[in-house]
RNA sequence: GGCGACAUGGCCAAGUGGUAAGGCAGAAGCCUGCAAAGCUUUUAUCCCCCAGUUCGAAUCUGGGUGUCGCCUCCA
C-alpha cells in the first residue's frame, strides 16, 4: 500500500512501525460552531482510510481529539452568555450527530483537550528544561531557531516565514517566529506552574497524540490547512520533547471550494452538514467527495451534488441478493481491483468504477456480485439499506390520496389494494391518479413483477 | 515576494511513456397499460498553448497562459 506522506511529498510504501498495527491521529475540530461540508470532506476521507486499513487487517488505533479549549469558544460563550463548557458541549454534541448523519466511524479515542492537561504541562516542562521552550512574563514559548528541521514539513525557507512572522500587542517573544504554549489569562483558564491560562492550540495535539498512541506514530492527517503552522508546530515540540520522530506519515486533504474559493468559517462561504442533510443522504455527500482524489480540490456546486445523488441512488438501487457469508470476496477480480486502486494512496476514484460495475452485474442477476459489492461499498462506507418511509410520510400518503381520489383510505395497504383492482379493471385513470399524487409529494410508485413498491424518491 | 498544487468530452472525474476508467446529463432500442427502476447501444483522432526528448507523450523536459491553496484563525 502506498501514500501520499506530505512530509517528503512523494508517494511511500506504507510499513507501520509494529507488524499489522496501525496507530493514527487526526486533527479533530474546534466545537464552537456547526461541521461544514469542508469538514465533512475532511473526516469522510479520514474515515475511509480508517475503515480500509481494518478492511485490510490492520489491526488500527485511531485517534481524534476534540479541541474544547481555545479563544473562539470563550468568544462565543461571552456573546451567548454562557460558559466555555456549555458552548463546547453544545457543539461537540452538533459535531458528533453530524458525523454520525455521515455515517463515520467513531475514532476509538476521542480526547477532550481539557483532559489532557496535565500532559500538556508536562511537554511544557521537558521543554523548557531542554531550553526548546522560554518563559516570558506568564506565557511560554517555542524557541523556533533552536529547531533545525523548522519549516521542512511546510517546505518554507525559515528566512521566508521570519518575514511574515508578526508580534501581537502584549506577546514578549525573543522572536516572532516563536509561537506560545501557554498563555496566561486570569479571566478564564486553567492552573499551571506559570500560573492560571490556557494552552497553546498546537501544544493540545502533540500532547493527545503522546497520550494515547505513543511518542512515534504511523499516520498524521488533517486538513492541508494545518500543516502550517498547526503540524510545524506539532513536530516542532514532540521531537524536540521526545527526542524521536513524531509521525512517519503526514496525510492531508484538500479543500471543498464554493465559487473557486476555499470553503471556510472566516469567508463565511461555507455550507453546514446539517444543511445539506436536508437535501442530501450521507451516500450522497460521500460519493460527492470520494469521487476526487482526496488531496485534490473539490468544487461544491448543486449540479456536482445532484450527479452524485443520482450515482449513490444507482449503487443502493443495485438489485439485493441476501449477502452470501460464505463468499470469500478476496479471492474475487472485484476486490484485487478495488484494493489496488486503494492501495495507490487511496484511488476511490477507480474504486468506485469497481463498484458501479457490481451494481451493473447485480442487476444482471450475476450471482454474489451484490455481496461484494455490499462489502466493498461498506469500506467506503456506504449504507445500503433502503430507507423505509416514515410513518408521518406515510400518514400524508394516505391523505394525499384519499384527497386526490374524493373518498376515505385508513391505509397505505389499502390504498395499493385499491390500485391494484382499478389496474386489473385496466382503469388507468384511478392507478395514474394516485402514483401521480403520490409523486408530487416525493414518493415514487413502482409497478415491478413482484408487485407494486413505493418508496421515497 | 516565497512555497505548493492543478488545467482531460456538456458537467464531474481516473489515467502519469504504448495509444482515453467510471459517474451525471443527452440520444436510440428493449422492458412496462403508461411510468419508475433496470438492461443494451451510443457521445473526446484527442487530453490549455508552444517548443523539445522519444519508434511512440494527455503522461517526460523547457517556456508560456490560466486557476487555486499555504505563508495569519482555519478541515
Amino acid at each position: 500500500m502506498r501514500l501520499h506522506n506530505s512530509y517528503t511529498n512523494t508517494l511511500e510504501e506504507f510499513k507501520p512501525i509494529e507488524e499489522n498495527k496501525v496507530k493514527m491521529y487526526v486533527c479533530g475540530p474546534t466545537v464552537y460552531d456547526y461541521a461544514h461540508l469542508g469538514h465533512a470532506r475532511c473526516y469522510i476521507t479520514w474515515d475511509v482510510l480508517y475503515r480500509y486499513l481494518k478492511f485490510r487487517g490492520y489491526d488500527v488505533t485511531y485517534c481524534r481529539n476534540v479541541t474544547d479549549v481555545d479563544d473562539k469558544i470563550l468568544k462565543k460563550a461571552e456573546k451567548e452568555n454562557k460558559t466555555p463548557q456549555e458552548v463546547s458541549q453544545y457543539w461537540y454534541k452538533q459535531f458528533a450527530n453530524s458525523m454520525e448523519a455521515l455515517n463515520t466511524l467513531k475514532p476509538d479515542i476521542e480526547p477532550f483537550a481539557t483532559k489532557t492537561l496535565g500532559e500538556m504541562i508536562s511537554i511544557v516542562k521537558e521543554l523548557m528544561s531542554k531550553g526548546y521552550a522560554y518563559q516570558a512574563g506568564n506565557d511560554v514559548y517555542f524557541r523556533v531557531k533552536k529547531f533545525k528541521n523548522y519549516g521542512y514539513l511546510s517546505k518554507q525557507p525559515i528566512d521566508q516565514l521570519e518575514s511574515g512572522a508578526r508580534i501581537e500587542v502584549g506577546d514578549m517573544k525573543e522572536d516572532p517566529l516563536d509561537f506560545a504554549l501557554w498563555k496566561s489569562d486570569e479571566k478564564f483558564g486553567y492552573n499551571s506552574p506559570w500560573g492560571i491560562g490556557r494552552p497553546g492550540w498546537h501544544i493540545e495535539c502533540s500532547a493527545m497524540s503522546r497520550k494515547y498512541l505513543g511518542k512515534t506514530i504511523d499516520i498524521h492527517a488533517g486538513g492541508a490547512d494545518l500543516i502550517f503552522p498547526h503540524h510545524e508546530n506539532e513536530i516542532a515540540q514532540s521531537e524536540c520533547a521526545n527526542g524521536c520522530k513524531f509521525v512517519n506519515y503526514w496525510m492531508h486533504n484538500g479543500f471543498v471550494t464554493i465559487n473557486k474559493e476555499k470553503m471556510s468559517k472566516s469567508l463565511g462561504n461555507f455550507l453546514t452538514v446539517d444543511d445539506l442533510l436536508k437535501n442530501y443522504d450521507s451516500n450522497t455527500i460521500r460519493l460527492f467527495i470520494l469521487t476526487n482524489h482526496y488531496r485534490m480540490p473539490v468544487e461544491f456546486s448543486d449540479e456536482a451534488l445532484s450527479s452524485a445523488q443520482a450515482g449513490a441512488k444507482r449503487l443502493v438501487n443495485a438489485k439485493q441478493t441476501p449477502i452470501n457469508e460464505e463468499l470469500d470476496i478476496t479471492s474475487t477480480e472485484d476486490y484485487k481491483k478495488f484494493v489496488e486502486a486503494m492501495d495507490d494512496d487511496l484511488n476511490t476514484s477507480k474504486a468506485l468504477a469497481v463498484l458501479f460495475d457490481l451494481a451493473t452485474r447485480a442487476n444482471k442477476d450475476e450471482k454474489d456480485a451484490y455481496t461484494i459489492l455490499y462489502k466493498l461499498g461498506s469500506v467506503l462506507g456506504f449504507t445500503f439499506e433502503k430507507s423505509g418511509l416514515s410513518d408521518e410520510e406515510l400518514r400524508k400518503a394516505v391523505e394525499t390520496v384519499s384527497k386526490a381520489l374524493d373518498k376515505t383510505f385508513s391505509s397505505i395497504d389499502e390504498i395499493l389494494e385499491y390500485r391494484k383492482e382499478a389496474r386489473a379493471q385496466k382503469n388507468w385513470d384511478i392507478a395514474d391518479k394516485i402514483r401521480i399524487s403520490l409523486d408530487n409529494i416525493g414518493i415514487v410508485l413502482k409497478d415491478t413483477k413482484d408487485g407494486t413498491k413505493i418508496e421515497a424518491k
